[in-house]
RNA sequence: GUGGGCAUAGCUCAGCUGGUUAGAGCAUCAGAUUGUGGUUCUGAGGGUCGUGGGUUCAAGUCCCAUUGUCCACCCCA
């Protein structure tokens, strides 16, 4: 939980709207005036002033800030939390989900995008997810307004360009068009719209159009670097160096990631970027941090949709003592002491109930061994064991048993 | 925030232009098999048809409202 005020104003008008507000406590109505009450604009502010935090980046911000003096730059942290968005719940869409931030703060350094990048690359390929990771810069795209002179069109430009692969490029200058952007700047962007450029062929065009621009060749520059730094560690087949990128956020200003699974539809699963002054807006200015979020929720349904789970051990119990009741059962609990004794998972079937639906929750569980002591293994020390994959079965002494089993579970 | 779909057994769903006692598969339980699972066979239990109102001789079915849920747009993880 946070206040209102750490949250919004960080997220661009779209975000605020998806803040959950937490109404105050107390009688918090009699503070308003009629003419308060009558709007849900001027009443808001009255009534709530905290709000469930709406991603990891800017509580991470705020809590910089408090522990500067604590802490050692650059530094880095990893956190993983739930976070919410007052959003319509649909598919990949969750008003509450896990994100697992990574974040580095306190250096420009261009190392530490290429760091996210690697940790990214390596993180998606351990899970056997194919992704595209989409790279741009938010000055790259100041400098397209620039050169424009178009600064509040810049989201219509992205939007449209964003569709050029699902559109194609007739259908992106129609919409440009529509959305009222001059015919001219409309002409200038045309050297953008060339499907698959490679990176060399994007860095060009994009040079080309904003050559005027300052701040727009310096982001340029930047994407140069992280692109020949990635080039040292790594195929760049994976990387896409999407100008259409341009990420909601507000307090982006340099890198932006976003990643997508290659062969599953469902926006994007992992994203980031470079902030140079969110924590200016908390009392630190002049420290510049970056970082990415995995979207746990997200990956989980992609794994699902692609079936790259391992196979399921449901890695409970491995020995499953029957349960005969009377004093076979206390002898069983005390076998249960030496089963776990020598470090394997077991249990003992709580209720005294019909052999085969006992016998029917260990191969539900997949519990592999079905340990028999009744009264006539009682009787002469020895135990009935059954394997539940291979249907096998032998009765030795209880020693030998729990050496068998201890030996075909380390296999 | 805008637009649309769905809501029937524990789960997944069928139920025709309104018409008698609302069905199936899976799951559960019992039996065939009283110390042995996965397969099979037999049987049983389980529903205020999301909720409230309306139309009708008659509503799971039509209308209105409401809640929940899912989907698309927007945006994003």
């Amino acid at each position: 939980m946070e206040n209102l005020s750490t949250l919004l104003g960080k997220y661009g008008d779209e975000g605020d709207k998806l803040v959950f507000r937490i109404l105050n406590s107390g009688d918090f109505l009699n503070q308003a005036s009629d003419e308060q009450k009558q709007t849900t604009h001027s009443l808001l502010p009255l009534i709530t002033e905290k709000g469930l935090r709406y991603d990891l980046t800017v509580p991470f911000a705020r809590f910089v800030v408090q522990h500067r003096d604590k802490l050692m730059f650059p530094f880095k942290r990893y956190q993983i939390q739930p976070v919410w968005r007052a959003d319509r719940p649909q598919k990949g869409r969750y008003r509450e989900f896990f994100q697992c931030d990574v974040d580095v703060i306190g250096s420009n350094s261009l190392l530490n995008e290429v760091e996210l990048i690697r940790i990214i690359a390596e993180v998606f390929q351990r899970l056997n997810i194919q992704v595209k990771i989409h790279l741009n810069n938010r000055k790259i795209l100041a400098g397209i307004a620039d050169v424009l002179d178009l600064s509040d069109r810049l989201t219509d430009i992205t939007v449209a360009i964003d569709k050029l692969d699902k559109m194609g490029i007739a259908k992106v200058n129609e919409e440009l068009l529509t959305k009222g952007i001059p015919a001219e700047a409309v002409e200038r962007l045309q050297p953008l719209f060339v499907v698959n450029a490679s990176h060399q062929e994007t860095i060009n065009s994009i040079s080309g159009i904003i050559a005027s621009s300052e701040i727009g060749m310096k982001g340029v520059e930047e994407m140069k670097s992280v692109l020949e730094y990635l080039s040292e560690l790594t195929s760049t087949e994976q990387i896409v160096f999407d100008l259409s990128l341009a990420r909601g956020l507000n307090y982006y200003t340099g890198t932006i990631f976003e990643v997508r699974a290659a062969d599953v539809q469902i926006g994007s699963i992992c994203g980031g970027g470079r902030y140079d002054n969110l924590t200016g807006i908390f009392g630190l200015p002049d420290v510049s941090g970056v970082g990415i979020s995995f979207g746990a929720d997200r990956i989980y349904d992609v794994m699902n949709e692609l079936d790259v789970f391992p196979e399921q051990q449901d890695a409970s119990s491995k020995v499953l003592l029957v349960n005969f009741g009377g004093k076979e059962e206390r002898y069983a609990l005390k076998l249960l002491e030496t089963f776990r004794n020598k470090a394997i998972a077991s249990e003992l079937y709580p209720d005294n109930a019909k052999i085969g639906k006992q016998f029917a929750y260990a191969d539900n569980k997949q519990i592999q061994f079905v340990i028999i002591a009744g009264s006539n293994e009682i009787e002469n020390g020895s135990l009935s064991v059954k394997n539940m994959k291979t249907g096998e079965q032998y009765t030795a002494a209880v020693d030998e048993c729990i050496d068998k089993i201890v030996s075909a579970l380390a296999v």
